[in-house]
DNA sequence: CTGCTTGTTGTGCACGAACACAAAAATATG
DNA sequence: CATATTTTTGTGTTCGTGCACAACAAGCAG
């Protein structure tokens, strides 16, 4: 339709330079009019390259928050497997900060052509960060976006809306004189918990704005052997208790703190993400919610959009990607098995 | 691997016959041994042959419920751009049977290489798909199962469940001597209540294992022109209504009677589907919480289904597929604007 | 044994895309 | 103006897949 050839418009489909102005500019008119897209994998069959990537989050346990966003990725892997991926996991400890320097400082020597990257220290992140930028090598976050970094992308859940979505859940139920008991993690070190403030000030603004501020008590999971006594002296200190919310994912410690040293089934528990451990509290009833962020998905989305972003550098408008925020209880679970 | 040209192999994929047993063997081992899977996109590029889909709801307004299906439905036509589709859309009125029979009727003779169904009558369904069936045209459901047809896949949500999860979401927060005060349409004809009266039951099983029957009561949401004034009567009739339940899409109904007639605030209304005046009635907060079913991905789930079971005939275990059931309040609902 | 039919197997081309290399045109150097 | 160099443009091959057609083999009738 311009008059050249296939090779012209290639060079300038990927910008390999020596194309004249004139041809450029009749060849993208023509690409503009006839609406061209790029097929991604007509594309990967002709690619001869590989590309070699490093995925680094916290330690994925089985059954654990972070294996899903690990499944994830599997799964696009497999989606994309025309195209030769070949992935590298570093793992750390998301409670000591040297480890993650340690791992996050092998990373630039790797010379990987992208890094799919589950923040949690805020230094250790920018510095990678920057050392990435330095060498041109692309990145993506799930889970949490770092101010001041350059991902190419980064999924995540918007953290005080779920601390709001919660607060719209105790609205409807929350009884004369009842109270809200609020547990967050108290590992020193563990700078994740920029998640779960987040999601504590979304709560308690939801509260002051609707007037519950004072039905608010604060407490920790204590990071000792005998958290479960503590636990459970807690709530006798405070008897008019109705709901106990968990503001990470070790929701399950609550539950049976409330089930073996409690007793109780009188009080509502909600907790966040649907690991192994919260699931079974969930079909025992000891869990009554968990407010979920679609791990599976997240790590889904990175690995396809650094693929897309290696094949094409697309460029899209905003690139910080907010995922739903899903309520499961018993009743929908069996639906909740991811995608 | 297997000694044999690719022609065979081709053979062998697609069952074109004319292929000896012992060649078949061989390759099918191979085929095995390699993990041989179909790229959809490259066998897409060198298909000659386009394919032609009727689909067929209930009137898709634009904002409703089966709107969200059909943009579903053009998102897998974008995602499957390289093959070509051609797609007619048949629409009937879901409150007039007969209006059903006619649009019905006229799809076998269309012979089109499959059909994306959305059943509201059952016996015009079944009719349908029994006409299909004779003429090897595949059929895929969406929003319902119908039982008795043949269908390729159906993909919906376990309405039940959806009552029950309602059930659960009452059982937290229903205060003492509150009552729950639930809507159904009684629209004549209407044979998509099958949809809510599964709601139905769900809701009421329940509520009566958990001891609540007794709060539990039941109206309808008239069709007539007045329905708003009567509306508001059985409200003030039961003064004692804390949760008011829609189990069909029309929550917003509901919502202006409550707000224009009542004028309350105190009574939480929990409906069904991200409908556009159902979002709107959310973020104004004269609505507190809709149950959704992922009518976007159900459309477009389908209509990959289709071109698959075209392309290849493949078969998987379970064909009827159950969608997650998401809760959307007005703090979670900018991330629920589907995929 | 020859010719014909039928069944089986292989070959060649097309698709959209990437990329190496060859050819042609434009520009620079002597 | 001829030749060398650089820039621009076109060609051919490759990938996995579908499909038309050619080639070969086997069986059967005359």
């Amino acid at each position: 339709m311009a008059g050249v050839s296939a090779g012209t418009v290639d060079r300038i489909l990927h910008g390999r330079g020596n194309v004249s102005e004139a041809k450029r500019q009749a060849v993208e008119a023509v690409l503009g009019k006839v609406g061209y897209k790029f097929n991604i994998h007509t594309s990967a069959v002709s690619l001869k390259r590989g590309y070699h990537f490093v995925v680094t989050t916290p330690e994925a346990g089985e059954g654990e928050y972070w294996s899903s966003v690990i499944a994830g990725i599997r799964e696009a892997l497999e989606e994309y497997s025309d195209i030769q991926i070949q992935l590298d996991y570093l793992f750390y400890d998301q409670f000591d900060e040297s480890s993650c320097r340690s791992v996050f400082d092998s990373i630039p020597q790797l010379e990987a052509d992208g890094v799919i990257l589950g923040p949690t220290f805020r230094r250790e992140t920018l510095s990678l960060c920057e050392a990435l930028d330095g060498k041109g090598i692309p990145y993506v976050f799930v889970d949490a976006n770092i101010e001041g970094a350059n991902p190419v992308a980064s999924y995540s859940v918007d953290q005080e809306a779920c601390g709001a979505f919660l607060g719209r859940m105790l609205l409807a139920g929350l009884h004369e004189g009842k109270k809200i008991l609020l547990f967050r993690s108290e590992r020193r070190g563990d700078e994740r918990s920029s998640n779960t403030l987040a999601r504590e000030k979304g709560l308690t603004d939801f509260l002051k704005a609707n007037g519950l501020s004072d039905r608010l008590i604060r407490s920790t999971i204590p990071p000792t052997d005998d958290a479960e006594n503590i636990i459970v002296d807690t709530f006798r200190a405070n008897p008019q208790v109705q709901y106990a919310i968990v503001l990470n994912s070790r929701g399950n410690i609550i539950a049976s703190a409330i089930q073996n040293g409690l007793k109780s089934d009188s009080i509502q528990l909600i907790g966040f993400d649907l690991t192994r451990d919260n699931i079974k509290c969930l079909e025992e009833g000891t869990i009554t919610a968990l407010l979920c962020q679609r791990p599976q998905l997240q790590g889904f989305s990175a690995l396809r959009r650094l693929i897309s972003w290696l094949l094409y550098r697309s460029r899209e408008e905003d690139e910080r990607h907010f995922l739903p925020i899903d309520l499961v209880v018993k009743e929908n679970l069996p639906y909740y098995r991811e995608m």
